[in-house]
DNA sequence: TTGAAAAATATTGTCTACAATTGTGGCACG
DNA sequence: CGTGCCACAATTGTAGACAATATTTTTCAA
């Protein structure tokens, strides 16, 4: 119901496209990606190339470099000779990736501050407005694409393209965690936060709009749990009670 | 004299090698590496495949992974069908990496003054002695090194690998950047800088470290100066002079 | 019946061949 | 003499074959 993202449908990307594809904008790389946002691939999931290559209809070298990038997205681990499983993020490294995006973001508040214009602020507006409507019908997918969108934008707005994607990464990873250790969805209100943050920003007060920042990802931090399933899984085999 | 890396040995890595080397490990991103920062290869070089295999007697699998790598740490530029060149970094581009640097860094020093421990300290010492040395013996390449290696020490001492991968990236860029626009060397005497950042950090004075950081980084910045042999190259060309 | 060792299977890493695209040189034409 | 087009050569992208490693199953002995 949430997507109908189950593309198995004969794409073959076979013979006749030469063009060396981007490799993160394939069918492949986008299904994969998706799935495990959406939990259909849940971490330490084995995804053995052969498999892929039949459902896709490609071959393995295609399959291989998705996987490349997936494993450089942190998106599954890649481990020699033995093939890729879905990521595991542990705790200490949720507890990292969050310390970074704080950091990352807390420099991109500022650059933003220092580099937006008004035409800048009128699209941020606008976004903002999308992520209001799409909350207020419920639109939970939408809803979590737009409130990762809002700390995208402002990444952009910083006019950094190195650190946005350094951004980019983060928020990636960050929705990975949240998708598998928080699968009820992000309930807490974000939008005034994301608001206030805005509006600190046009006004000028820098300080407090990085104090807002790392208070509000602080905030969603604290909403990941690790008492998941995935300890459900372990249990049930090591018991042995399948 | 500065440096043998000359390998023209008929390595191969041939069959009998399954693990699957981290691949910027392998002799050949090494030797295409260190021709980059020594301006064996300068800007521009086009790097076709085949001759880079029979150069290292390798098949194109593995240079094409190389190459891969290569263009994830931004040495080389990949452009689709048309093969992969020396990375040639704009002055646009160089303030962006220098922007983000001093955020990076700056976020680094923070977080490596408030986990680091008296031993991290005592090693964070150690090296700038071997700096200072490096500099006394003017021995250059060494002490170019180690002046980088000063702040992924640093970085290091923060205890987030995720922000320490991203410093790693971009000093790699930086030193880039530094061997083809200031071949001269870097000059300036930058042990003293270090030795007030390292000691104001371990003074629990963290605003003036970071101030000091960032000032060493624009100083570096500064020397940086784009009326090089590169135009002097392209302007040869337009103008037919040759 | 349980444990370990060995064969069989499955899966990954690497290499080579082929297809397609890009760049270049020559030729015709204005 | 300059300009545009076409064929050829050089180079990259992809696919599948082969080799080596990991995993599973089978077998044999205690």
């Amino acid at each position: 119901m949430t997507s109908a993202a189950e593309d198995t449908k004969p794409f073959t990307l076979g013979p006749g496209i030469r063009r060396a594809m981007p490799a993160d904008e394939t069918p492949i790389y986008k299904a994969i990606f998706d799935s495990v946002m959406n939990q259909r691939l849940t971490p330490g999931t084995k995804l053995p190339e052969n498999e892929l290559c039949e459902a896709f209809g490609a071959s393995r070298s295609l399959v291989r470099r998705v996987l490349q990038k997936l494993a450089h997205d942190h998106i599954v681990e890649l481990r020699p000779n033995r093939g890729a499983i879905v990521a595991t993020p542990s705790p200490e490294e949720t507890r990292q990736i969050f310390e970074a995006r704080r950091a990352l973001e807390a420099a991109l508040v500022k650059l933003a501050a220092r580099n937006a214009t008004a035409d800048d602020y009128a699209r941020l507006r606008q976004q903002l407005h999308d992520e209001h409507e799409a909350m207020h019908r419920f639109d939970q997918p939408s809803w979590a694409r737009l409130a990762s969108a809002f700390h995208l934008k402002v990444a952009a707005l910083a006019k950094n393209p190195i650190l946005e994607t350094y951004l980019q990464e983060i928020v990636s990873r960050c929705s990975l965690i949240v998708a598998v250790y928080q699968p009820w969805g992000n309930a807490s209100c974000e939008h005034d936060e994301h608001a206030s943050i805005a509006n600190c920003m046009e006004s000028g007060e820098v300080g407090r709009a990085i104090e807002l920042m790392e208070q509000h990802l602080l905030e969603l931090e604290s909403h990941i749990s690790f008492n998941r399933d995935n300890d459900k899984l372990s249990l049930k085999d090591k018991l042995g009670l399948k």
